[in-house]
DNA sequence: TTAATATATCAATAATTCATGATGTATGGA
DNA sequence: TCCATACATCATGAATTATTGATATATTAA
């Protein structure tokens, strides 16, 4: 992870359809969703799906798998993580009891 | 958090010197950083830096105080802490084992 | 092979974002 | 009060991004 991705894949979860599909994705978990479907949930045009779904591909943000005439796509969850890795790296001046009370916050509730 | 505050916040930090100074800001904890000493370090002209931490502040990702002649800036943790929580919302359709090893993955080292 | 379904690509316009030079405002010191 | 320091705002042109209609490609079914 770099700056160049990061800024990359930040910039892909800056529109709102794009941040849309990603959260549906990532509640969908390792099931996924066919494009056609994630259209469908966001009421949003054929065309324009496919172009955002290309943007979060090149982030690295997603990944797909053909599956007959439809395409899976799939939230890339170690991708995230080394996402938020980097943005939150030696955070809080390396202090544990300045950061710990974030890390609880942030934690997943699943 | 809503899907606005959110994209707002993730355009906010699309860009690269805006992601430097986050990163820079969240290293430095709850001492912050004076505007000056960020436009130093990053090697960004001031009317530039100034743009950008208005940005950053709009977005929400950054507080500041004045000090003396200077305005301090700070990494708004708890709000950063907030902007995952709503990316992550019900991740992995609520499967702990699915979802354990990203949480690992996403633990802060500090 | 022909048609239908599912998705991707292309070209073009509209809108947004960026960095910059110039200038304005707030604070502290002489 | 006058000046210097620290930062913010404004206006502008260049570059990027988003959406759309039209069209192309890939897969399956008839």
């Amino acid at each position: 992870m770099d700056t160049l991705h990061a800024t990359t894949a930040f910039a892909a979860l800056s529109q709102p359809t794009r941040l849309d599909v990603f959260r549906l994705l990532v509640q969908a978990g390792k099931t996924g969703l066919l494009a056609g479907e994630i259209g469908e949930k966001l009421d949003v045009r054929q065309n324009t799906m496919s172009a955002n779904l290309l943007v979060m591909l090149n982030a690295g943000l997603i990944r797909k798998t053909r599956e007959g005439r439809g395409i899976r796509y799939f939230a890339d969850m170690p991708a995230m993580a080394d996402l938020i890795g980097f943005m939150l790296k030696d955070c809080c001046g390396g202090n544990v009891d300045e950061c710990k009370p974030f890390l609880e916050q942030v934690a997943c509730k699943c």
